[in-house]
DNA sequence: GAGGATCTGGACTTACCAGTCCAGTTTCAA
DNA sequence: TTGAAACTGGACTGGTAAGTCCAGATCCTC
């Protein structure tokens, strides 16, 4: 029997990945699926590679794990384009309304988010590094398209941009965070996006548009 | 050495609780502070209880952990009060917050909530199950507060008052919980607490209020 | 106070898992 | 072609945890 004849796509001796990369992808997934719990030779399974080359790449699980993390952060970026400067504040707002229901609360990336949370209890510094690389870019990077549209008096948060970036995501976010982080996803239908893209823009708008009519 | 003499204040041979009712509690801190992979010699000691009473009361740890989680859904019960109907919506909003604030988003409750992702992965009607009992019945509760409220002409969402409260609750909630969940929990000061309870119940007032502006 | 039910402590079984070791094979670069 | 480096598969160690078993102690009820 040769080498990796149980993937039929394998298409080099030498492999398409490196072996490293193999792993990282592999082990994302299973923790994303099992949780931290997976034994490493479901891992080394997964990724078709043996458990010896595993730990020679990474020298233990909580490394592994670490390194896991770390890749995946990357993949988490700000989805504030500087393109979209330009826009009138609802649209761009409903924009990353949008943007949200469509990449980052789905089954998916809400398995990740659940997993850093689990993890966040034994690697208590693994909470901090996802929440720096993921959610606080956001925020901050909202914040400060926010100040900007407030100093060109399109805006009016009353001085805080950044409570206003908080509460406008959380507002995007939300229950359907919180029901899926419980497994309570269900896929959600294109019209349902969209109506409420618009309600959290309104709703943003309506709070901290330039026609405010109180103090 | 006589029985249970290493807790101080065991009062009576005859527990004040049940063996039962304590397996729970120490089952319940043990769950929320060590996740579900404590050992069940662990939550017998932290009972002080022998292994064998455990698995007498509980057949298996699954169990166990079920049945620890219907006891604590009783604890959380819509801070809602019926007794507050008959106050201006602002103050009504703001107590919510408040209460939130002050009860529901402490170290504690959130190790619970951790815990309660977590496990939704391993046992996911389990996710549901706490849903319906928590967060979904705090929605529910609102959304009828302020269905009256909108037909009374206090209120205006739009005819959707269900969509208005998961966002008024995902407002309050927002990054506070996100941070907590991450481990990245800090104490908030009163002052704090008053500034974002008043800012939340504000931005509502704004959006929702009867004297809104546009369509 | 007698007897059944329950509790205790601790030994025991079984199973799984992180991490190691090693002998043989493959890969790759010079 | 050759030799070093990396990979493979599978056996092995040591530790831990779920769940069982049992003999003796304790509790509650009649």
């Amino acid at each position: 029997m040769s080498r990796h004849s149980s993937t039929a796509l394998q298409l080099t001796p030498s492999q398409l990945l490196s072996a490293r990369a193999r792993i990282l992808e592999a082990a994302a997934e299973m923790f994303r699926t099992h949780g931290y719990d997976v034994s490493m030779d479901v891992i080394a399974t997964a990724a078709n590679v043996s458990k010896q080359t595993l730990y020679n790449q990474f020298g233990s699980k909580e490394d592994l794990f670490k390194a896991m993390i770390a890749d995946r952060a990357a993949v988490m970026r700000a989805p504030l384009s500087a393109s979209a400067l330009e826009r009138h504040p609802r649209d761009m707002l409903a924009d990353i309304a949008r943007q949200y229901y469509q990449h980052a609360c789905g089954e998916h990336e809400l398995g990740y988010y659940r997993m850093m949370i689990g993890a966040s209890q034994q690697f208590p510094d693994i909470g901090r590094a996802f929440y720096e690389a993921g959610p606080r870019q956001m925020v901050e990077a909202l914040a400060q398209w926010i100040a900007r549209e407030e100093r060109l008096g399109r805006l009016d948060t009353g001085g805080d941009p950044q409570l206003a970036a908080e509460h406008y995501l959380s507002l995007v976010a939300g229950q359907i965070e919180a029901r899926g982080l419980l497994g309570l996803w269900t896929e959600m239908p294109p019209a349902e996006m969209e109506r409420r893209a618009r309600f959290c823009a309104d709703i943003f708008m309506r709070a901290f548009g330039p026609h405010r009519l109180m103090a």
